[in-house]
DNA sequence: CGGCATCCGTGACGATACTG
DNA sequence: CAGTATCGTCACGGATGCCG
């Protein structure tokens, strides 16, 4: 079956070409990508079971969320305790690398919402130019 | 021609769906993506040309450098200084908020680069332990 | 519940050609 | 040099189905 898409379950991005020359790429790709930034602040709260992330990271699929928890988990930003019961009990944290790292992001996350005013503002007059000239 | 792909000037995302839910979301997949976070660090450095940026930021396309300096100047982030001389002359730099942002996202790539040894021996005992058994 | 495999559509992205 | 238009690809990501 050789690799489809990402079955590859080490997670190897497409872009491990650009990974080589700067292996960081590829780590930050996880943390600040689409679901990996959501995934890391759901968790700075709390510790959290997988359909309990789900639900807290809006929009994700249950495929995604996998994908992106697997790769997490391999970066050791995230820890995964697994107990064998029956039924199964999850569940995902933080490493303090994790928390590190959420920490960083949600700085930035800070920044972008309270400044959001001015973005929409500026979109705006972006628009406005370019609809009117 | 409707929208083939980000055709749209405007730089609307797939996810509007969800920005519309919060619509700091876009911005931030604008300022964390792949050629977003390149380009905002390539600029907090300098001012500079189009095809310097293009250098700078390696492996960067055209197309999505092109796209992504709209992204961000939409967003309010970078500033394009263009003189109508010939040839063209156009620069790029950061304006104060995206010399913010910038500096929140170095404090996160800053982190993660330091840490890249952790991230990597991480890398090693997980699939060691899935290659294992 | 937790989570993997598969199929499949959409659109992000890269290469190219063209304009000013 | 700076940038847009077009086309092809293929990886991302969603829906579904199955297993422990």
């Amino acid at each position: 079956m050789s690799q489809t898409q990402c079955t590859e379950e080490a997670g190897a991005d497409a872009y491990d070409v650009f990974a080589r020359a700067c292996p960081s790429r590829g780590t930050l790709e996880h943390v600040t990508g689409r679901w990996g930034s959501l995934t890391l602040c759901a968790l700075s709260g709390d510790t959290l079971r997988f359909n309990e992330l789900r639900r807290r990271v809006d929009g994700v699929s249950e495929k995604m969320l996998s994908q992106t928890l697997h790769a997490l988990e391999r970066d050791g930003l995230v820890i995964r305790d697994a107990q064998p019961t029956n039924p199964p009990h999850v569940e995902y944290r933080l490493s303090p690398l994790g928390r590190a790292a959420a920490e960083r992001l949600q700085a930035l996350i800070d920044l972008v919402e309270t400044r959001m005013p001015d973005v929409m503002a500026s979109r705006e007059s972006y628009d406005a130019a370019r609809g009117t000239g």
